[in-house]
DNA sequence: TAGGCCATCTGGTCCT
DNA sequence: AGGACCAGATGGCCTA
């Protein structure tokens, strides 16, 4: 999209600015020439105080007044769409060049809160399937495939119907989800390179084998297509039930162990004081989640493959 | 070309 | 009074 540089709409500004001047001096000749003897109502004219109109200085003024309240206002949407961005990378299959939309993404979002919600309240290995189609629960169709994409899914096997709730169709849950042996690991059988369905771009294709190549020693996020601008999504290991792994500062770790971090949010650690995982004094977001220390593979897989 | 998405402007409302 | 927030309007860009 194009769009003027963060302190150039001002020119457009301007221009709409003179439109409104324009029509300004219309309605105030329009005005003039009411300034009758009569009302609007046509019916004698009142006497008293006029309305006072505004005088050039206060005009000018009020002109002022606007323009910084739009600066503050992009400035406040600019605020908004950092963000929405920040948001866009840590939920599942972001990409630089296929970016969500908007709604899109807090739908996404939503949904990953919830399905990783729902897998910790289970505290067990999670059901992929349901955990796909929780994701894609709600989202349009190209979206769907995206995630589909991420996956190296058959986007048709998460068709949502008209009431957002996901369908499932096809094959079984995991033959859908499993590359096969034999066949192209990018490339289910029955589905092309290029046949997720249509809105799926370019984008990184994660196989499931793929996904048990932890994520961050990979050295080459460029493993896929070459379209794909490199990871950008949390990523997260497993060894425990969602382990997230950010970039830690050098004090992480210190101290002892902490099963969970949490952000900062104050009371948080009051709010985790009895709850089964426990909370970095830090108060940070949570980095390392370990349910009853327990392990579980799949999660990793899953994770992995939304996070390459 | 229609529809989706987006950035921006704008006026109203609420709050400090 | 002034700032933050919000929603409607508008126009540009992109894609099917």
């Amino acid at each position: 999209m194009l769009t003027l540089p963060f302190e150039e709409p001002h020119l457009m500004c301007e221009q709409r600015f003179d439109m409104r001047e324009a029509e300004d001096d219309i309605s105030h000749r329009e005005e003039d020439e009411r300034d009758g003897d009569q009302d609007d109502d046509g019916l004698p004219k009142k006497r008293g105080p006029r309305k006072k109109r505004p005088g050039k200085s206060e005009t000018d003024r009020s002109k002022v007044r606007r323009h910084e309240a739009n600066a503050r206002e992009r400035s406040r949407m600019h605020g908004l769409n950092d963000a929405l961005e920040s948001l866009r990378k840590v939920v599942p299959c972001y990409s630089k060049t296929q970016k969500l939309s908007k709604i899109e993404t807090l739908r996404l979002a939503k949904n990953y809160i919830w399905a990783l919600s729902e897998t910790l309240s289970a505290g067990k290995r999670p059901d992929l399937l349901a955990f796909v189609q929780t994701l894609c629960k709600g989202l349009s169709q190209p979206t769907t495939n995206l995630v589909a994409g991420c996956l190296q899914l058959n986007a048709r096997n998460f068709l949502t119907d008209h009431n957002g709730e996901v369908m499932f169709s096809g094959r079984a849950p995991y033959d859908a989800m499993y590359s096969y042996p034999g066949s192209d690991v990018n490339t289910p059988p029955g589905h092309s390179a290029g046949s997720l369905d249509s809105g799926a771009k370019p984008f990184r294709h994660y196989s499931y084998s793929g996904a048990y190549e932890p994520y961050y020693e990979n050295p080459s996020p460029e493993g896929g297509s070459p379209h794909f601008d490199g990871q950008m999504s949390p990523p997260m290991n497993f060894n425990g039930i969602f382990s997230l792994k950010h970039d830690d500062p050098p004090e992480y770790g210190k101290g002892g162990h902490y099963g969970m971090r949490y952000c900062g949010a104050p009371g948080r650690a009051a709010l985790a004081h009895n709850s089964m995982y426990r909370v970095s004094p830090e108060g940070r977001f949570p980095y390392d989640l370990h349910v009853r220390g327990q392990s579980f593979q799949a999660q990793g897989e899953v994770n992995g493959s939304f996070h390459n």
